[in-house]
DNA sequence: GATAGGTTGCTTTAGACAGCATGTC
DNA sequence: CTAAAGCAACCTATC
């Protein structure tokens, strides 16, 4: 284990000062080894190594003295909008050596252009990915790529884009970043890259598993520490335990249900723990006070974390989400009951993670439950241990079973995570590359085509099988053309490519649109919400026979025969109605209670919606699909914000929203005219300060109009 | 006859990226 | 292609 002091790094003066007003003396064995194999020089790397261990600083080391000697830009990928703003704002720092950070995501977009303003870029992968076929001029000024969180390569639904995206960046100079994966040595050949890999953790870990035995949880460590619990439930056991030392614990249930239960669970025992009331008070308020529709979790939330326990999943809003991870990290919060969605994403470190759960249910095959990915295991472990805190951090399995002990040991604790594979070879993830290759290169003849795929990590026979088979699809379903041996995108093959729509949901919308008359509003959620990239949600069994009641219009789509192919059309028609009621401008909590979601569940159905509502509109227009464009374009602009038509003219001001934009309307101001005429009626509508930034954001529209 | 506690049978099951216009976080 | 937990309705033992 080395550390190398800052001054032994050489590097520029100003970039020391950054590092040291961070409070950071030296580089720990990571960065440093990292340093010794080249990152000062531009030398392209693939750092794998845990969570926590100081990726962050390696790119910023790599990217600012790259900047410094070349000049140009350097652009930074992540997977997940958090993050990106996480890095963003990290980056900021940055700016006293005068570069200037932007960032680029569904979040916060900037025009492409504008982002040329910039050093260093920010963004996700599907983010960049569409930048390239939109090719901003500035695009071929970036020579410096951070790949970070490169394991999503092996992500079924992303790796795809991770991969086109590492094709095209491995032309320049690139640093990628990933957790531990085994095949590390295949995959940095692939990027032409050295590899450096490291288990070094900045606080240690300590693995293994609770078994629970009658009345007792037997913990069992790695260095065959073990310990015995009273309890007839192991997690409550050891969190209790835990608590009582002063620690924090994070625990991972495999469903939303199991975690709020388990959540409640906790909390219900809580009564002798340590607890600061007033902390806890003051964060139940901010729940209480938080601004988005939380819906009926607002109220169980603001009882739970008044004993300091809480559930964290993605069918809450992201106020409520925020909340629980700021208060959390303030320690103010003990316990957290999460679902997957905190393994990954930003970094919410505890003393102690429980595993609750080793198998999950795999939707696709009735009764099969499949056992987690040792990636997702080391995901979750690795949110062990607080630099600063804890001493070390310890990451419990809960074993049901005590005969699955050595198997649990063996496959999750002492094996390294599977290795990392190309996600591209199926029909859609290589059709859709295929258009990406050819809208960012423009013609390409077959060998050309030929040359970059096997850029992929994809097998060599497998890219030339699915090559012919997509170039003739893409072909005979209009997105390409052949002309003088050269591949191109055709206008309609275009349009897709930069809408970013999968190829199979640009021919669905565009093979019902162009032989069907124009329908009901329904009807065309139903179409979109049926695509590949249309948003998908579990109907219950009670739902399924109403459902098909209350589609009051001929959808246009009839209903399948197949089994599966009708829950999807279900559960499309299920998005359809609670889009409908969204536009109808029924109560949030209303939509909630109707169709038992989360609020954030709500939020993701609507921005799916508002994209594919804007996607569905080009794509009509590109096939002259007039009546089908036109209808589309006003359902998107009341998805964006939840209205009827007639308060679209309103709802562009920002600042109103449905509810201000209705209260309004139903006071005779109708328009941003009106507002700007009748101040003083907004005014006392919506109050004083509001109803005047109203007024001023009125007539800035206004303005703009002209 | 009320009630606590058990049994049976049925149901449900994680997450989150993308366009554009806006101002430029 | 190998399940498990929650929940409501019903059942049973006990006082």
């Amino acid at each position: 284990m080395e550390f190398m002091s800052l001054e032994e790094l050489n590097a520029d003066q100003r970039i020391i000062d950054v590092i040291k007003k961070r409070g950071i003396e030296r580089l720990n064995p990571v960065q440093t080894e990292a340093v010794k194999k080249g990152l000062m020089e531009g030398k392209r790397l693939l750092i794998t190594s845990p969570t926590g261990s100081g990726k962050t600083l390696m790119a910023e080391l790599g990217m600012i003295s790259f900047l410094l000697k070349e000049g140009g830009k350097a652009v930074y990928v992540t997977p997940l909008r958090a993050l990106t703003a996480e890095k963003y704002n990290t980056f900021k720092d940055w700016e006293s050596l005068n570069f200037k950070v932007g960032m680029s995501s569904g979040d916060y977009d900037s025009d492409d252009e504008w982002l040329r303003n910039y050093d260093i870029i920010v963004t996700t992968y599907e983010k960049l990915d569409s930048l390239w076929r939109h090719k901003p001029s500035w695009l071929k000024d970036v020579n410096y790529f951070v790949l970070d969180e490169f394991h999503y390569l092996n992500d079924s639904d992303r790796g795809p884009v991770v991969e086109s995206v590492a094709v095209r960046a491995k032309k320049k100079n690139i640093l990628a970043l990933s957790a531990t994966i085994s095949n590390y040595a295949k995959i940095s050949s692939w990027l032409g890259a050295d590899a450096v890999t490291t288990n070094w953790r900045p606080v240690p870990l300590k693995e293994g598993v609770i078994v629970q035995d009658r009345r007792k949880c037997q913990v069992i460590f790695q260095d065959n520490l073990t310990l015995t619990l009273n309890g007839s439930d192991a997690i409550i056991a050891y969190t209790l335990y835990t608590i009582e030392k002063g620690g924090q614990v994070l625990v991972f249930r495999n469903s939303r249900k199991m975690a709020e239960t388990t959540a409640r669970k906790i909390a219900a025992e809580m009564e002798k723990a340590p607890l600061n009331d007033k902390e806890l008070l003051e964060v139940a308020n901010r729940i209480k006070d938080v601004d988005d529709a939380g819906g009926n979790e607002k109220e169980e939330l603001y009882n739970l974390s008044l004993k300091g326990v809480v559930f964290h999943h993605a069918g809450l809003s992201k106020g409520l989400r925020e909340i629980i991870e700021n208060a959390f990290r303030e320690r103010k919060l003990k316990v957290i009951v999460a679902t997957p969605t905190l393994a990954a994403g930003v970094n919410l470190p505890a003393r102690v993670v429980i595993v609750g759960d080793m198998y999950r249910y795999n939707r696709k095959i009735l009764g099969y439950q499949e056992e987690i990915p040792i990636m997702e295991y080391k995901q979750m472990s690795g949110r062990a241990g607080r630099p600063g805190y804890d001493d070390y951090g310890e990451s419990l399995i809960v074993l049901r079973n005590k005969r699955d002990i050595e198997k649990i040991f063996e496959k999750y604790i002492l094996s390294d995570p599977e290795p990392i594979e190309s996600r591209l070879g199926n029909e859609s993830s290589f059709y859709t590359f295929l258009l990406g290759i050819l809208s960012t290169e423009g013609g390409l003849n077959k060998n050309e085509i030929y040359d970059y795929s096997h850029q992929t990590l994809l097998d060599r026979e497998i890219v030339d099988d699915y090559l012919e088979k997509g170039i003739s699809w893409l072909n005979e379903n209009d997105f390409i053309e052949e002309r003088d041996e050269k591949f191109r995108l055709t206008k309609f093959g275009r349009k897709v490519s930069d809408l970013y729509v999968n190829p199979f949901t640009a021919k669905t919308i565009r093979d019902y649109l162009s032989r069907a008359e124009t329908s009901c509003e329904l009807a065309y959620f139903h179409l979109l919400a049926y695509t590949p990239d249309g948003p998908s949600i579990g109907v219950s069994r009670a739902e399924q026979d109403q459902l098909i009641d209350e589609a009051y219009c001929p959808l246009f789509i009839d209903e399948p025969d197949d089994e599966d192919e009708l829950y999807e059309y279900l559960s499309a028609l299920k998005v359809a109605l609670i889009v409908k009621d969204w536009i109808d401008e029924v109560d949030e909590d209303i939509i909630l209670e109707r169709y038992s979601i989360g609020s954030g569940d709500l939020r993701s159905i609507v921005e799916t919606m508002d994209w594919l509502t804007y996607s569905g509109s080009h794509i009509a227009g590109v096939i002259e699909a007039t009546e089908h464009s036109r209808k589309l374009e006003i359902l998107n602009k009341r998805v964006k914000d939840g209205v009827k038509e007639d308060l679209i003219p309103l709802v562009q001001i920002s600042g109103v929203g449905r509810k201000r934009a209705r209260l309004l309307y139903n006071n005779k101001i109708t328009t941003p005219e009106d507002i700007v005429m009748n101040p003083e009626k907004v005014k006392a509508l919506l109050g004083q300060k509001i109803g005047e930034k109203i007024a001023k954001e009125a007539a800035k529209l206004i303005a703009g109009l002209h």
